[in-house]
DNA sequence: CTCCACCATTGGAGCGCTCTATTGGTTGGA
DNA sequence: TCCAACCAATAGAGCGCTCCAATGGTGGAG
């Protein structure tokens, strides 16, 4: 289907070439009367500026790729919301692609997305190899999203994983609750964060921490919670757990129900995260939210500050997390 | 940051621009030596050719556009993947944008995607009226995920609707309902089928069919239970729920919850298009589950085959569902 | 020894656009 | 009346690439 270019609008309206592009570049320097011919024209014709065409001429790309590490996490979903609506009001575009956690498909994904020669990436979450984010940074200017890095040539927006673990704890604290076992995110990219907050937090009010090793997903919450019960004495239960996210959380209260524990009565769970499920009343889960459309926002600004050349050193955004408290916690059985 | 260009690789290996092409295209043509000089070149600047250059040269289009019109939710997430597997294997780029469901940034959505071009777009359930997608398809090979048309130029790819809701009503009836209501999705584009199947069903068992309005979402479910058994003497409560989706069921399900019935012993619940959290333990939601990956897979099939000239005739494809059994149905009490 | 077929390789035009420099047509001040 | 200043409009080069037609170099057949 060959779509109409901007020498059909030009021949269509009677006036050059030149003329239409600065009327699609919304120039002043452009009669009413030649811009009312041009857009009419454009209209009859159906055109649109082609993209590509105009960022090869121009040299500048309006194209931001965005590598998502997993689709099926909601939270991503929010980040781009965040994203898209700060992108389409300074007039970028966004290229996703997705690479389903495996680092050699995220490699695929974020080459092809370089293939674009994008004004800059914004990489959510990763599981690349520093390396190949480093090199990543030689050719655009590059975010990471839910990732930390010491590289100078990139930018971070997090949220503080640290105080929000704490929020957990000294909610949990204050309920009354004096035995509280972390669930670990085990590898993941934020995992780090929040048992630190969780380590200081205990420690701060003289409790003894009891890490307990998992990963961020429903079946791993559910095996360390089997685990953590089956090998402690019932006097030693915690009364209350801070999961490492809202999917281990969901997976670890599976568990607890099937040993015999009601939730909240028997023991409190926390998540993070508070991805959308965690409010649907049903699941009603207590759970710490990041700010996820603002980490949005933040990412492309960042991004274009370095495009602008506003800025090179390297920006280190750190949110503020909340506590969203819902039906799962509740002060211990006496 | 300036990229190194095509012209650069070629001054360094010491071939002309055109070779350096050829390698990139992996033509037979050129001598292993060379081509390993090329290649070489290419790694020691770090070049990449340019997919939007290519694009324009070649006047082909590697581009396929995706309109999500929800990306929260993870069904969409799991038709993705297999689009994006489907594009990778055939040597095409996906470009994602997404509409947050609204209309008008659904068409903004659209046009920028079309701005690039592309070979082909997947429109994900969109919400935007059907002249809309009519003009979309005059541009470029477009083809309907979840949604129904009668026009001849694009392609659908849905599940059979009719067909889902009918298992979840069979599989009830084998159980022993007789008193089964539908929560009807209202305005979503899957929801007719749905609840024409429901309807077949319930007549072809001589059972009176009850559709009770609602949307696909877990607010609308709550509230039309509550409504339902509000306006409903006891008696006559039905013993069994087909939700709309499953989000709708999750919200049907807490409702039910507050008004003191238990699942499955009271009230049996299922939902359609097992979403991951359906199969959260916690949840065990029996619902309906649509073949995605393969949705997705077969999207590409269809948009691939309309660009290389091999169909002009509308394809529309129709899925089998099948019903996965969780935990939130049983026999009706005694 | 010539001729032609065949091969790897190359120059150059052109994809749809932007951008710089330039044109020609008004104005208005001196 | 003349010229600078200004304006809308345009011609033409060039962005990074592909592709076609053309190049020169090789080898085997006649």
């Amino acid at each position: 289907m060959p779509r109409p270019t901007m020498e059909d609008v030009a021949v269509r309206a009677g006036v050059s070439r030149a003329l239409v592009s600065l009327v699609f570049k919304d120039s002043p320097k452009v009669s009413e009367q030649r811009r009312a011919a041009v857009l009419a024209a454009a209209e009859e014709l159906g055109y649109q500026p082609h993209v590509m065409a105009r960022a090869l001429a121009s040299r500048t790309s309006t194209v931001l790729g965005v590598l998502v590490s997993d689709l099926r996490n909601a939270f991503f979903a929010e980040v781009i919301e965040g994203l898209d609506s700060a992108a389409r009001e300074a007039g970028f575009e966004l290229v996703l692609n997705t690479g389903s956690r495996s680092p050699s498909r995220e490699k695929a994904a974020l080459h092809s997305l370089l293939s674009f020669h994008p004004a800059g990436v914004v990489l959510l979450s990763p599981v690349l190899p520093a390396a190949t984010i480093e090199q990543a940074a030689r050719k655009c200017p590059t975010v990471l999203v839910s990732r930390s890095s010491r590289l100078s040539t990139v930018d971070t927006v997090n949220d503080d994983g640290v105080a929000g673990a704490r929020l957990a704890v000294e909610h949990l604290v204050a309920l009354g609750h004096r035995r509280i076992a972390h669930l670990d995110g085990g590898s993941a990219t934020t995992a780090a964060a929040r048992r630190r907050g969780y380590r200081q937090a205990m420690q701060a009010h003289g409790l003894t921490p009891l890490v307990v090793a998992s990963e961020h997903t429903d079946t791993a919450g559910e095996k360390s919670v089997h685990q953590l019960l089956g090998s402690t004495r019932r006097e030693q239960w915690p009364t209350a757990l801070v999961a490492g996210n809202d999917f281990n959380a969901f997976g670890a209260m599976s568990a607890l129900e099937e040993e015999g524990l009601r939730i909240p009565e028997d023991i409190s769970v926390v998540g993070y995260d508070n991805t959308s499920l965690a409010a649907l009343k049903r699941v009603s889960l207590t759970t710490v939210d990041q700010p996820r459309m603002e980490m949005g926002r933040l990412a492309v600004e960042a991004l274009l500050e370095r495009v602008r050349g506003e800025r090179s050193a390297p920006a280190r955004h750190l949110l503020h997390p909340s506590l969203v408290v819902r039906g799962t916690t509740s002060p211990p059985a006496s």
